[in-house]
DNA sequence: CCTATCGTTGACAACGATGTCACGAGCGGA
DNA sequence: TCCGCTCGTGACATCGTTGTCAACGATAGG
């Protein structure tokens, strides 16, 4: 038949030889498993030179311990927290991860992360996925409208915390941000400087951050007697160009408002937009901070709460539950803050 | 004060029940164990009632199947990627991970990432605890300035990609922009708007990136037979607050610079905030994109590819090797983009 | 001098899954 | 009737590690 052409071409990646187990390096170092095995966890009860003699060993072999092997004989401890958000490259989740990985990586631990993409499908699909390699616990920015799902494995001893939005259908510990109050705070805001008709740019109600908001804003609205006025309320706008349509509207009435209030990131980056596109001034308060803020034509002023410190929070209240805490399910709601830097303090 | 930090109490957490095995799902559907393993993996020659039976034992236990039981039987297979980069945080770092979940994702795997925080130390620690959780691959951003550590590891067929900057001391599959291209048309760009005075503001030359934007920033300037002017440029800046001061610097000179390149997002964002504190104007030309560039006093012009595509591209790699292929290792170079956006395009 | 104790080590089972192989039932063909 | 075949199923070894327990020599105590 025909000749093996044999390709020898520099570089190529070697074979993959077998991974060493405590058995080769046992066998290396002339010693027997369990030795080997109380030497990689530093466990007492080895003399000295006999640890020696086995980390020369796995050295020497490129040993490295059979994690998967170590997780299924001793429990189920992964030593890995599994994070499920919105979208990892939106700066507010990615700085959320942050603050998880932080967290984690102090009590030895690793990350794994997904997006759902706001399906509550793909939600589902991760946390299982993440259930299946026994993630010792989960941080979710739910994007579900029922968890009733979980209920199995948690009663299996899962623990999740949810994060900037709370559960549906089930109790959890969760973290969220005082949403109602920032949105207060933001509109309050604009009130104090004279506006009288201050427009909402939101996004659908059925999510509860954007719900709680236009809460916040009814009620600022409401405490200075001022009306609620629906035409100048926009909703179910979920990315950049849908709120700059919105806002491109709302700054056209007859009687357009004087102020907005952009209820997340990127309804403010919409509004902005909009508003760089017309010749008046119009005053902005957005909820969330946003990269740069500061360096915008009229810099952004801002509500917002420290994704950081979500994270970290949320991290901390699954830590103590994986060191076994039985306190009753918590639900820690983090301030915001009013960042003023111009465009919340203008007037036409 | 209002009340901060609210705890609400809500009911307590139920005490962990044991998992259910495929031992357990067996005796329940009277069955034996090797037959709901064929059911859970979906294997051919069950009688359909059988399965069905064992279905729904799985659904009434709530059986899981434990991935790391499989992973140790079954070779080593984790079904997840380890991504090893600066900051999880950076839009440009998450831009890249998003990336890499979407290949990750459609190859069914999962992502465990990790900041390195541009420390070797870090880097090493990550990447191997990655490698005793025997990820099926790992992408990483070096940060370390040898890579000869992960030799043992190769060997034993973990496979690595490297992303944005090469490998030290080893060669691997890597995926790079097209730096010196990129810093070659930002200070083009300049010098053809008639600037004779292009100063650099960088990051320190030991980053492969930072040296390289250098070269074509060299490269650009002799072509026109400009001058290299060691005052115009200032390197070893790697937040924005150090290229601010170094930008100020730059524009207090009595020759001052008419133009600058600020060769990371950085360095950007360090120079725009030195140009809005003087009354000139003064052209920037950046490397890498920043978000809401567009919406700034003075939009950014940029240089830029796609964190979304180095990922993509990475991760592409990786799998191919997963798949087998013992191709010569690749090094691949993607392009980037002049994106004129206004800063770019004045002239004092 | 004999036992009790200690420090060090090893033999062996077990974790929960998968791969191999063998078994019995049912069937068609000789 | 018997053989050979397929189909569905189960018994059992096995992956690499850790937990349990026993064995060993050395030392101390009675």
């Amino acid at each position: 038949m025909s000749e093996r052409n044999v390709e020898i071409v520099a570089d190529t990646p070697e074979r993959a030889a077998a991974r060493p187990t405590m058995s080769d390096v046992a066998r290396a170092a002339g010693v027997s498993l369990k030795t080997v095995s109380r030497v990689v966890n530093d466990e007492p009860g080895v003399r000295l030179d006999t640890a020696h003699r086995v980390q020369e060993a796995i050295q020497t072999l490129g040993f490295r311990r059979n994690d998967a092997a170590r997780a299924l004989r001793s429990g189920q401890v992964s030593r890995t927290l599994g994070l499920v958000i919105e979208d990892i490259s939106n700066p507010f989740y990615s700085g959320i991860m942050r603050g998880v990985e932080q967290v984690a990586r102090e009590h030895g631990r690793l990350l794994i992360a997904g997006s759902s993409d706001e399906t509550p499908e793909r939600e589902r699909e991760l946390v299982l996925a993440l259930c299946e390699r026994r993630v010792d616990g989960l941080i979710i920015v739910p994007a579900s409208n029922d968890h009733a799902y979980l209920l199995p494995e948690m009663r299996l001893g899962v623990h999740v915390v949810f994060l900037d939005r709370p559960p549906v259908g089930i109790t959890a510990d969760t973290v969220l941000l005082d949403n109602q109050g920032g949105a207060d705070a933001a509109t309050e805001h604009l009130v104090a400087q004279g506006h009288r008709r201050v427009a909402l740019v939101g996004d659908t109600p059925t999510l509860f951050t954007a719900s709680e908001r236009l809460a916040g804003y009814r009620r600022a609205l409401e405490r200075h007697g001022l009306p609620f006025d629906e035409q100048l309320v926009r909703l179910g706008l979920h990315d950049a160009d849908a709120a700059a349509r919105a806002a491109a509207g709302l700054l056209a009435l007859p009687d357009p408002p004087t102020a907005i209030f952009a209820a997340n990131n990127r309804n403010t980056i919409g509004a902005l937009r909009a508003i760089a596109a017309v010749e008046r001034t119009v005053a902005l308060v957005g909820f969330d901070d946003i990269e740069l803020a500061e360096l915008l034509a009229v810099p952004v002023t801002v509500v917002a709460g420290s994704p950081l410190d979500l994270g970290e929070q949320a991290a901390n209240l699954l830590i103590e539950r994986l060191q076994g805490s039985q306190a009753p399910h918590r639900t820690i709601v983090l301030p915001t803050t009013l960042v003023p830097r111009g465009s919340g303090e203008v007037w036409p």
